[in-house]
DNA sequence: CTGAAAGCGCTTACAG
DNA sequence: CTGAAAGCGCTTACAG
């Protein structure tokens, strides 16, 4: 392994010339010089220890991005998650700074990974909760999180307004003369997206006097899969006959669902409805191609990188939350009652 | 930031001692010290230095995962790289290592960004060129690749018999009467996997007496999106009637084939049959049911790890190749003739 | 323009 | 069982 020192000698200079020429502090080093040790570096192909470079400047260029998961699960097979730690990975990158990326299933391992790097920043996604508090002494790392609702201050996120996200669905859906509505969501970790889009969803269905029945109530057991899904889709062959639409939290259960309903002989949207959420392309792959929410993930997550580079940027930023704007997109997969 | 020193002064012992209570050295320390300490630490929930940890016993305990993309593609949108790095992180967390993510455009930024963390292992997907030996002083770094179809010794790899693949492909369509057959693949990126995917159909078609014909060779111009491939669908819209199916070289591909074709109102599998490759759960979800080559990623994507980790724990351990075998998986993309 | 010294937070021999 | 010293590869003041 070639070091700085290795350089400086071969040149015969000192190693903090070497560091001069390294860091463009030309002004610093004469021309001659210079030219002499870029040769030597590029010729010898040195690449400067980033570690050994962090401990002195203490910022490692390290971005976190820590997601909610348990060692089981595979957490970018949901299409929500490809697709925001790709943008982030690609965005950071075009900062010229690194990524890390941590499955984290305690919020208190979150701290130690964020120390243990001495990260420079970090985008949590998937902790809702107001336990975000507790992410261990890890105050001065500028952190964004992306889809929480924790009710701290002093908390950067970029959001989305999932409560109108509901009310549009469930207004859909009433609209298309739709009453006996079944909701399904992902395993619940805690206050949060799900949880909005719920009250949004219900405060509709409440305003036109449909009472909660929680037996139209499902929340699968593992993440998103055709047998986490399996039992709900069971359920609702059933209740074919009574339920006529189901408002699902994500396109991706939604997706599962139809597929699983078609086995069993439930054709959608003639026997029952799906509307989705986030309108990810595969809404247009499926037949019926998916009425949904919509929402942009790849924006959403460059904002993330945004905001978190503008803290980077100016220490005393102050916290910046944002929520997006979410809309309907009509495709096939509701029928008209 | 609390360190070592810190936590040692508290506790009126050497930094020294602190260390080996860290790691569990506790044949050099006493236990009623060790207790102490251990408390110390929780108590201050203090959390060693990564970097400098790293610098010192010359390991960063970080996983490289490198993936070749522009600056411009999301390379997670692809749900083979998704379901490989999720794998991957998974894996590498289960070690107690890290895992950091490189998009890469160029073979020279790989030993770049090897070096500049001292990785400890790297994980190559995508890159499949002979070039592969340039990865510039980088030989002690154990290094694995997926999908790589180089001929140099000595490097470890996780492959697929692609040229089955491709075989199984044209024998499947040949059966069931086809002729005229279309070929679609991703933007090349050297030889590797779709070439030899594409020398397995060669060969079956030429087996049966069926020419080579380049109007029906088509190559998307960036990754699968539906941009890039509305071209290829047009032209094999104005093609019904001559061509009678499509293998296309991923099923994220033929999704977007059959999702555009459909828009143009023409039927699969009865105007055209479609083909996939990897067999990735989309195939289940879309209509028609996909057709497809079959693969199972997270399994590459685990032996790949688990391989690396293997090479770890014994530095000599020497390189060791897998070829992972293919099978037909048969749904309703394709038709009888 | 150039360099010698100190130090970032840790661990590894080496003494006692 | 415990510690003082040296050093990993680099940069940051401080002198000249």
């Amino acid at each position: 392994m070639v070091t700085l020192k290795d350089i400086a000698q071969e040149a015969g200079v000192s190693p903090m010339t070497v560091s001069n020429v390294i860091n463009g502090n030309m002004a610093r080093v004469s021309r001659s010089k210079a030219e002499l040790i870029q040769g030597i570096i590029e010729r010898r192909n040195y690449v400067p220890n980033a570690a050994a470079r962090g401990l002195v400047c203490n910022s490692s260029r390290i971005i976190a991005v820590i997601i909610r998961g348990t060692s089981e699960v595979n957490i970018l097979v949901s299409p929500f998650n490809a697709t925001a730690v790709g943008t982030i990975i690609q965005k950071v990158k075009a900062h010229g700074y690194y990524t890390m990326v941590y499955v984290v299933d305690y919020l208190e391992e979150i701290g130690r990974n964020l120390r243990a790097w001495n990260v420079s920043g970090a985008i949590i996604i998937g902790f809702f909760d107001d336990d975000i508090g507790l992410i261990h002494d890890a105050d001065d790392i500028p952190k964004i999180f992306i889809d929480s609702y924790s009710h701290l201050r002093r908390i950067s996120n970029v959001g989305l307004d999932d409560h109108k996200g509901g009310e549009l669905a469930a207004q859909y859906l009433i609209d298309k003369g739709h009453r006996e509505i079944a909701f399904v969501a992902p395993p619940l970790t805690g206050l949060g997206v799900i949880q909005h889009r719920y009250e949004g969803f219900r405060r509709i269905l409440s305003a036109h006097n449909i009472p909660r029945n929680k037996d139209y109530e499902f929340c699968q057991e593992s993440t998103a899969s055709p047998d986490s899904t399996a039992w709900i889709v069971r359920r609702l062959t059933d209740l074919r006959g009574r339920v006529t639409a189901v408002f699902a939290t994500s396109d991706h259960i939604a997706s599962y669902l139809i597929t699983g309903l078609h086995a069993l002989g439930v054709r959608v949207p003639e026997d029952i409805s799906v509307i989705g959420f986030d309108n990810i392309p595969l809404c247009m792959q499926i037949t019926p191609q998916l009425t949904t929410i919509a929402q942009d993930i790849e924006h959403k997550a460059a904002l993330a990188v945004a905001i978190l580079f503008r803290q980077l940027a100016d220490k005393n930023a102050g916290a910046e939350s944002v929520t997006l704007d979410v809309s309907l997109i009509e495709r096939d997969s509701v029928r008209q009652r």
